[in-house]
DNA sequence: GTCTATAGGCAGATAGAC
DNA sequence: GTCTATCTGCCTATAGAC
């Protein structure tokens, strides 16, 4: 017996964009894709997708708005699934590390290469990004310095930032080289620099 | 009285082209500027590019080419006036923060965000240029250890990796809050990890 | 070396039928 | 919601005169 469902199933076509073009945005940047790849993934017209977004602004806000989301919720998963700082911390990094298994960039960290060229809203968000991932991170160090499973100097913001731009520039850098361990190495350093 | 110059002056318009083009690549990409930009500025037609840069991949050559030729002096002007491994790296993070500060990325850091869209003579270079920078401070790192102006845990050249990461992520992400301090805070946080 | 003129394609976007 | 048809604009690139 088929269990129930929310009615009118199948409208779930502003989704599927969302996930093609996510994919798209990562791996090629905002600028470098069009309509026309959504459109031909997805089997319908471009016509169509203005329907769902009226314009690539629109599309671009929806993707970093709902790419957002789904960060604060893995973060919000790692604060209740890990018993310590120094564990949170090397879990983060790990999410970077997933991202650029599928071959994919952060999404904002493509979008900081390409910031100039954005709109205005997009722009607001992808810094919005950042000061979230950076919050979370000083609440981090500040918790590992009293639960003494990790070691600093210097503000915790900081070294929030400085960890956020290490991973970033992992990303970055690893990502030609199609070398997953370019990246852990990387993570590693940073890491092993973090422990008492 | 003049002093004598190269005969034939003048014909410094690919030159020019160079100029006005990797300014254009650093601050917003190579897939987000045209023929048309550069004509604009420089006071001629879109078709008289062409005549020095037969198509937008051999100006992209062109671009890294002779990107990658200067920081390969700046490098060696380092290694001939500063005295010490750690003094040099202070100095090659002070390259990337001169770059910052003229709102530009690393043009290599930026052409690697859009990497799997490059033509792949464009890609082969951008990857070399990475390479050069990593042997060069791999034997930094190596010479501050016999100096014992650097103390470090690990291979160089994963430390090298590290470096080259660490720098060009926090000019990715500090650019689009138009915050040098932001680099500085990173960098410095980088080098007193490398302090003895 | 630089020009005018133009080709040919693809971009994002809109109108209106179904 | 999705379609066909179309628009306008920009892109890279080429031919050929000067």
């Amino acid at each position: 017996m088929a269990v129930a469902r929310p009615r009118k199933e199948q409208p779930r076509t502003a989704e599927r964009i969302l996930d093609i073009a996510e994919r798209l945005v990562q791996v090629r940047g905002f600028n470098n894709f069009s309509y026309a790849d959504i459109a031909t993934e997805l089997g319908i017209t471009k016509a169509s997708l203005h329907y769902h977004y009226p314009g690539k602004a629109e599309l671009g806000q929806a993707l970093i708005s709902r790419y957002s989301e789904r960060f604060s919720e893995a973060l919000e998963q790692i604060d209740r699934d890990l018993p310590d700082a120094r564990a949170k911390l090397e879990a983060y990094a790990n999410l970077y590390a997933e991202v650029l298994r599928g071959k994919r960039m952060c999404m904002c960290g493509i979008l900081a290469a390409e910031y100039p060229t954005l709109p205005k809203p997009m722009r607001t968000a992808v810094i919005g990004f950042f000061d979230e991932n950076q919050r979370w991170l000083a609440d981090v160090l500040n918790a590992g310095k009293t639960d003494h499973t990790l070691r600093f100097t210097g503000s915790a913001d900081d070294v929030a930032q400085g960890i956020l731009s290490t991973l970033e520039g992992a990303m970055l850098v690893a990502r030609p080289y199609g070398d997953l361990a370019r990246f852990n190495a990387a993570a590693g350093q940073l890491l092993s620099g973090l422990t008492p």
